[in-house]
DNA sequence: TAGATTGTTAATCGATTAACAATC
DNA sequence: TAGATTGTTAATCGATTAACAATC
């Protein structure tokens, strides 16, 4: 009951961020030397606040160890269960370029319980070939596929002139997320979520700090 | 100089990540039939808070039109500016697998100043092929090859392992900021600028929200 | 016990949004 | 002028950090 609630419990976005970061950082570490890990160690590790790091595990998980720290091998599985539980998504793929493929071979996802099941392409060279063992079939199966075997996500890697009409189609497919790598601004009804990953704005931000930097060094 | 004064003006980090968004939407538009937009419209369009574009929008430009708008021309050539201005970065890359491939020819990063001029691989079929007309080098010339063009910025795109070793180098190199997609926290010197593109933080977020839509519609 | 660490409450900081005067 | 829109000041909201009691 108390664990069932803490999934609802309503985690901050930006905590939500920072889990997978742990995560990772958790599992690069030797387990057989490392059985105990405290937040300061992480915190610093991760050049974070040692607060934030207790705050951020203390949403998801329900004891500490005053003193000690935190049993690794405990605090791997907590994560694992809270970022991966009840979240096996069957995703699917439009646009097999280079990005898609990228995406498409990925092994990092599944640990988040996401799994890109088949791409989707209009370009009849890519068409019917596979990418890391998994079918490339033509855009106009999608909408069949997608609704016949109830996928709610749908990835969009496809160039921005064809990204709101393949976006369309993922909505008549029934898809309830868009994960949108188009750097276009995609209408669709209040109930789709849409998560766009912006490269530009990345590199903006990396830009402007760069040439702060210079320009404060001269 | 009042020009010079604004481009040092700290813009939030927020506001600076929105100003790509902007640009990409109001290019986006018909500027025959488009001569002014307001700020109701830009938020409309974009699914945010009118006072919030105002706002960001007064950060990098100087005069409004009440009453009528922004006149969109103004307004492109504005943002262009102050998000291209000064920035002429070279990049070089390191990883040229599929996602390696895919930011080499990336043609947007040029609008923001970026400009990745040449890759690293270690792999012996890569090396020594072009890809978008860049070509690709074996990775011990990076060293060399920055440190006489001064280069400034980094991108890794190499597997997580080889992730803190090529690191290294481009320190060693002179690069000043890494743009980093391995999914590995690099530990690199105070000066040094890391920017994680982080795919599992992104993959996070959609997944929990779609759950708790999922969850809360049944 | 003394000391290190957790977890939480309170204070601070920053970003968003609301309210509104200024403007054309 | 009346009305729409800008730009800014003030209020709100949310996230980070500091302070500290609880704990082993």
């Amino acid at each position: 009951m108390a664990e069932n609630e803490k999934i609802y419990t309503s985690i901050s976005v930006q905590t939500l961020k920072r889990l997978p970061i742990y995560l990772n950082y958790l599992k690069s570490l030797d387990r057989e030397k490392t059985k105990i890990i405290s937040s300061p160690v992480i915190a610093k590790a991760l050049a974070l606040n040692e607060v934030q790091v207790r705050k951020d595990l203390a949403a998801i998980k329900s004891g500490g160890r005053p003193r000690t720290g935190y049993l690794l091998e405990k605090l791997i599985a907590d994560l694992d269960t809270y970022l991966g539980y009840g979240n096996v998504n069957e995703a699917v793929i439009a646009g097999i370029g280079h990005l898609g493929r990228a995406l498409l071979s990925y092994k990092g996802f599944d640990a988040y319980g996401l799994n890109i099941i088949v791409g989707f392409d209009t370009d009849e060279t890519v068409v019917g070939t596979e990418v890391s063992g998994k079918k490339v079939l033509p855009l106009d199966k999608m909408v069949s596929l997608c609704k016949r075997m109830h996928i709610n996500i749908g990835i969009i890697t496809v160039p921005c002139e064809q990204a709101q009409q393949v976006c369309n189609l993922m909505i008549e497919s029934g898809i309830l997320a868009i994960w949108n790598f188009a750097p276009v601004n995609l209408n669709v009804p209040e109930h789709i979520l849409v998560h766009n990953e912006d490269m530009a704005s990345s590199l903006a931000i990396l830009s402007k700090h760069l040439k702060k930097k210079i320009s404060r060094e001269n």
